[in-house]
DNA sequence: AAGGCTGGCAACCGCCGTCAA
DNA sequence: TTTGACGGCGGTTGCCAGCCT
């Protein structure tokens, strides 16, 4: 945290003059400039970030107002500690993708990049520290964060889908034994009728156990799943029909033909019972219906990469996923 | 009670990619 | 083709609150 700039009471007797850029602000956002860019952003949306700045009368640049209003003001952030849940996908997901804060932040509904990058910073490596050094292992003393910490970590017994039969993913094998670990142990053949609760994948690495429900987040548009046993399905939404909802988390789903989705913002003005509340619905949820599959890909704020390709080396997630949907699960598609 | 230490987290920095002029 | 503006992202910094000694 950083103090407010001993210039915030000048800047508020100055506020709209739009020729100060040479005496921009830093450090902590007071009240006052928070009030300003959120009810500028309700009342005008998003556009570019430098006249969200100008216009709104912030001393301030537009890189940070965009942060501010990412990190800190969106309506849609949710607020609280991380639940075991989310922790979980967290580092599930840092298996997969490594540091890519914002990859990972785009499959958990109202969490930013910077809260998991500081989420995992502090609590996960911690543990992971900890998990090292009580389980000697020559496995375990690497204290990077890279993904094979994972391999650290599970094979030294923190396995918090363990109880979901997550299955530990090697990620510094091999591409293709990595790609083989992974399709052996990640994709039951008949997910829905050895189980009395339904397999998921929970993306490459494990199997997500969840009892169907269809419990949806607030105010996000992508599906998501709460299981009863408390596992969180999030992402590229599969609806085969049944009584649930079926997840296949969309590391990577939106094709170029999406590129028409990437439109201006808008804003979904409603009223709640907590005030104003609205959704950026571009932003929140993209849908994509490509091979007969819906795709959803859940950006939260600005979190959507339309583009760019998950690999991990040679691994292709959405090969992977491709294969997922026409090989390992047939009834996906059975959407249309 | 006071000083030091540590963890959590907001915000900045610097780099990179994209796009328009 | 170049260049500058802008947005996005990951890494890092630095402050503050709470804990410890």
């Amino acid at each position: 945290m950083r103090k407010p700039e001993p210039s915030a009471a000048a800047a508020k007797n100055n506020n709209n003059n739009s020729n100060n850029t040479s005496k921009l602000r830093k450090g902590l956002w007071s009240p006052e400039e928070d009030d300003k860019l959120m009810s500028y952003m309700i009342n005008n949306g998003q556009g570019c970030w430098s006249d969200v700045a100008r216009n709104a009368g912030l001393q301030r640049c537009g890189k940070s107002c965009r942060l501010r209003w990412i990190n800190y003001l969106r309506p849609d952030l949710k607020r609280g500690a991380f639940s075991p849940q989310e922790e979980e996908l967290i580092i599930h997901l840092h298996s997969l993708l490594g540091n890519r804060w914002s990859q990972i932040a785009a499959r958990l509904p109202g969490r930013t990049d910077n809260e998991i990058k500081n989420f995992w910073n502090s609590t996960i490596k911690k543990r992971l520290k900890n998990l090292s050094s009580s389980n000697a292992s020559p496995n375990t003393s690497d204290s990077s964060s890279e993904p094979k910490d994972h391999h650290a970590m599970l094979a030294g017994g923190f396995i918090p889908g363990q109880e979901h039969g997550m299955m530990p993913l090697y990620m510094d094998s091999s591409p293709s034994l990595m790609q083989s670990t992974v399709l052996n142990h990640m994709f039951d053949p008949l997910p829905m009728l050895d189980h009395a609760s339904l397999t998921l994948p929970g993306g490459a690495g494990g199997y997500y156990n969840a009892t169907p429900c269809t419990t949806q987040i607030n105010g996000v548009g992508g599906d998501c799943c709460f299981g009863d046993n408390g596992v969180f399905g999030v992402g590229g939404g599969v609806d085969i029909g049944v009584e649930g909802e079926i997840f296949v988390p969309a590391l990577e789903c939106v094709s170029t033909e999406d590129q028409n989705l990437k439109t201006e913002p808008i804003y979904d003005h409603r009223n709640t019972t907590n005030g104003n509340y609205y959704n950026n619905i571009n932003s929140i949820t993209n849908t994509n219906y490509n091979n007969n599959i819906k795709v959803e890909n859940i950006g939260v704020g600005n979190y959507y990469d339309d583009q760019e390709e998950l690999t991990m080396g040679e691994w292709d997630l959405e090969d992977l996923m491709k294969d997922v949907s026409s090989a390992s699960f047939p009834f996906l598609d059975h959407r249309s």
